[in-house]
DNA sequence: CTCTAATCGAGACGGTACGTCAAGTCTTAGT
DNA sequence: ACTAAGACTTGACGTACCGTCTCGATTAGAG
């Protein structure tokens, strides 16, 4: 290790000797409250106050407010992260299956709320986007990119197409929708974007 | 547009007697201190010792930080907002002109800045979302639908064509990668981006 | 006199100009929102505001809050100021009659108010003291000393008396009692004081 | 609902925790400011920002600025208060001593500004008043009437004489003669003031 | 199964910024 | 041309949270 003069200064805490009772309290104190005030109004005081919690205990384990809410976060949807996608040999219905369950994931306030809460604090905290890209962006996009993989060794799309491009294709504008509120997430405007996009990677 | 700002709900100073000096000192540090200290941590009590103004001069006129931040975001991307797309008949040569424009915007440090505070503000506030919306997004917007729509007058894209479909198509994945850093902003990545969305449209 | 007032060290506008109007509705303000809300939360913009007068006209002839309710004090008590006692041949009950009056002024809410915000601010203020001091206490004192020394050319009080100290020993032990708030000002009290005073003055 | 007095409501910080650092560091900074800039120039800021201090911290502990400045004054003043006077048995000289040694005080300059804010203030404020009245001034009182009742049993006063109105007597003038700057406060008017009292209260 | 060291709840601490209020000065619109 | 209205700079207000720092009081793991 190149530097160990943090570590020796800031002695860092004994995790077997954590309350587990005190963290989901925090966590759950966290996610109501972000619910009830919203990200830029949620505290460290609030949430140690819900959770009947000494501040302290939060700073032990958590650097700062997004990293708690970056667990929040990932209990909601960190579960799933990564999942393949089905492979029913139809293409287009499977992705029309999986992007539809995502647009229904966004309208869903609760996702709403917190996935909002992400967006705004990964444009100032790049460790935090680093973070979030990785285990929830990148492993979700190489789900995609491995279907139309195999829907290419099908023959259903292009052989020199560009999947990265394919599947930025597919949730940008998802994304860019819901971002900018700019039109509602319907199954039917998926479906649409599916087949629009499939239409332009064809062989 | 005579007054293109974030003002227009304020409750009754007198506009006529608003100190056009004030204003654009506070713009102006307001614009510094973002690029210096990032939005999170801009303070509006910097800026009003930047710009030498009681603090009260910018509670006046601007009802939070957002505001301000909306302004200074106005003056600097305003100008062009909504402006029609060259027409030189070929569509997509003109398409790739001006995403390539919009990639090597959110490329430039201080576009990047603000636009990230922004994508973060819009996050929590809903009526600033639709300002940004109304006033930025959706002009540009149109203009984009507008040129496609003569293309397809010339036969160049399928006359059934979702045009708001379309334009997010071009939008939301260059929005996504700059949003979640997923990739560089090339114009070579636009050019691809815009072959294959008009692939996709072709009649 | 012809000005009685606090204004007269106030440099330059010219007070053949001043508006009569203006002045009267600043002092009725003033001495109803001293009445409403008190001293120290009397502010010069609420005086403006209730005398429908720009603040600018205010300090255009008083140089201060205390100023201006320094008129106020005098238009209220600044009449029977240094007034001569009645001289009944009953030094006593002379006094008893004068001292039960300063009581009653005492136990007044209105005189009260303004008595005690005048208090307040002699302290900070010395050249406010000494206004007050000699167009306001000063006279009554001398009224006071010139009744004890009729009394005392009649025999009533021994020829070596100190009629400033016997003069203090009347208004102090008053004064004193409605500064602290000891005790009641009853006439009874006050026709005690004064015969035990002129008991020790006794020849 | 008994039981509906002000303490119940009144949440107030747990005093063994108090840090007497801060605490000392307030009442220095307070009292070295009052004597630099006087009381109504003194703020709550600049007394933190000497001590070294969060405001938080005063305001935790004392309700107000004049809440500091009283107990600046009584650690001053508070320790003498309500002390026995001296009993030699000759009460005139007894009496002498100590409002020889009160009118010494008045005229120390710091005793002078401290009390001086005090009178201001307890115009303003009943509660502060009753505080000031009861701990200080009560006290005081309460050794002169004894000394004066220690006095009447030894013959030298009459028996019938309200001693309560006797002590008044003696401080009002002085008080007067302070407050209002009529006069200087000399050993020599302290003394004739003493004789003539005593004068009206004997047998 | 103690003993002891860490974590825990609690909250005081030195700070920064908040958004408001008023002071006293300067500017402008309207008679 | 005056003057009311009010915008301006300044600075203090009292509050909310920040992140750090004691405090006892558990509480869990090493002995």
């Amino acid at each position: 290790m190149a530097d160990n003069t943090a570590e020796q200064t800031r002695r860092s805490p004994d995790p077997r000797r954590r309350s587990q009772r005190a963290r989901n309290a925090i966590l759950d104190a966290a996610a109501e409250l972000l619910g009830e005030v919203g990200y830029s109004k949620l505290t460290m005081e609030a949430i140690a106050a819900r959770a009947r919690v000494g501040k302290q205990t939060i700073y032990r384990w958590w650097p700062s407010k997004a990293a708690v809410v970056f667990d929040v976060f990932t209990r909601l949807t960190g579960a799933t992260a990564g999942a393949p996608l089905p492979d029913t040999g139809d293409l287009a219905a499977d992705l029309k299956t999986v992007f539809r369950a995502t647009a229904d994931e966004f309208t869903d306030p609760e996702t709403d709320r917190t996935t909002r809460a992400f967006t705004a604090e990964i444009q100032h905290d790049e460790e935090l986007a680093r973070a979030v890209t990785e285990r929830l962006v990148e492993p979700n996009n190489r789900a995609v990119r491995d279907r139309l993989s195999s829907g290419r060794a099908a023959g259903q799309i292009a052989p020199e197409a560009d999947l990265e491009l394919a599947a930025e294709m597919l949730s940008g504008p998802i994304n860019h929708r819901w971002l900018l509120r700019t039109g509602p997430l319907t199954h039917e405007y998926v479906d649409r974007l599916v087949d629009t996009v499939l239409r332009g990677l064809r062989p």
